[in-house]
DNA sequence: AATTTGACGTGACCGGGGTCACAAAACGGC
DNA sequence: GCCGTTTTGTGACCCCGGTCACGTCAAATT
């Protein structure tokens, strides 16, 4: 499907590009459908597009050599993935995967470097926006490294709302990701994130609101075990 | 100490770049000798220079909130880190620390960050190099997928050769890491590294010869235990 | 040479999260 | 509404890597 111009300027990445630029792109991005489970993005092949997400959520995805799936980070809407690709030819290295029904715009990955060269303002920006990509992959990365799981896993929590709207002492997930999808950022079986919740749950700091959102209640408990003031 | 353009053109990152674009960042570089154990560039503070390992080699380290440390990446001769700062004024996310005595060059990150932006072509080698950092950390957090262990040690070590020399069907690991510094790469005790090199020890896969030499002598049956094509 | 330091080696114990096996509930499509 | 599919919930068992507590050894420091 075609796309106009104010729809890329719709993303944070591209917002700041001048009118002409956006005009130079817009022939060359699309629209794009997908179910969930759907495959946004291939590893290990060259891809020719940039993925700015419109809608839904997308998760990178990663297969251990016997077969295990590693969950390295969320997209959420307005961001992108597949961002390497402007930088080399290599291959791109994870799965993306929508992990709910979404809506994506690719940009072709040529005219887009082209763009980027040409503004050297943008390629600021893009190389600011990788940059930051490096920061959350550290900040996951550590999360790792706590031994106490219900910490581990309320710190995951915690930056999923970071990504989404946050009142004071509350906040909430809309649509959030399946406890699976929990469990392979956080190198845990699934049931262990279950129990998790239902502790959560049982103390009245998180609560289900239907299908596709999970209130926070009580933000401020959730920080506390997320910082191992208190144990789970 | 004072720097020359032909120390700066010796890594592989700034090789490309002409002559006169290094003498105006020679006067900006100064060359740095670390201790082991020695932190490099610091963690949550902006730093103002890029760094670039001249012999020794570094360690990214991070530290979770209950004090565990945790290995995030290695830095080898001619690689560099801190390389962030060019992007943005966002702090450094990670500590830097000498794993054993190290030189390094710090080259102030304005000068260079100018040199970027002017000399096009050279923000394109800045941000391939940061793309393949990416790359590698998606590798390293695809390792910790691993359940089994040996195996993780196993694909540990077989990076750490791919960095250093490497021949046919053997090869080795100049000044090697030790255990713990392994171990907090691969979420690990250091203990269970320990028990894991004895084991590939007694079945004459790898060989100590002599402090800071380590004998990859059968690279084949090191890839196959890496790939899980045979249990330890 | 004596002392200290840090890396490596090794055993015993144990606890927590993986795994398996179901059940229940929620969702989505028709 | 109904039914297949997916997600969530829960218990039992068990393995294996963390932790602790040493001992050893080589290198640096005095």
């Amino acid at each position: 499907m075609q796309v106009t111009p104010e729809l890329l300027s719709r993303f944070t990445l591209l917002n700041p590009l001048p009118r002409e630029a956006l005009e130079q792109l817009a022939p060359h991005a699309s629209l794009v459908r997908y179910a969930r489970r759907a495959v946004v993005l291939q590893a290990g092949v060259r891809e020719d597009n940039v993925c700015f997400l419109f809608e839904g959520r997308l998760q990178g995805v990663g297969f251990t050599i016997d077969g295990r799936e590693v969950g390295l980070y969320f997209v959420e809407p307005g961001d992108f993935c597949g961002e390497l690709a402007l930088f080399d030819d290599n291959p791109q290295p994870e799965f993306v995967i929508a992990t709910t029904a979404a809506s994506v715009v690719f940009v072709a990955r040529n005219p887009l470097r082209e763009v980027m060269l040409q503004n050297s303002s943008v390629s600021n920006i893009v190389g600011r926006k990788l940059a930051e990509r490096v920061r959350q992959m550290t900040v996951q990365r550590t999360l790792l490294g706590l031994s106490n799981i219900p910490q581990r896993v309320c710190g995951q929590l915690y930056l999923l709302i970071n990504e989404a709207r946050r009142k004071d002492d509350s906040g909430e997930i809309v649509n959030p990701p399946t406890h699976k999808e929990i469990a392979i950022m956080l190198n845990l079986s699934r049931e262990t994130v279950t129990r998790v919740f239902q502790a959560l749950q049982s103390r009245r700091i998180i609560q289900r609101d239907g299908p596709g959102r999970l209130i926070i209640a009580d933000l401020a408990s959730l920080r506390h075990f997320a910082e191992g003031e208190e144990e789970l």
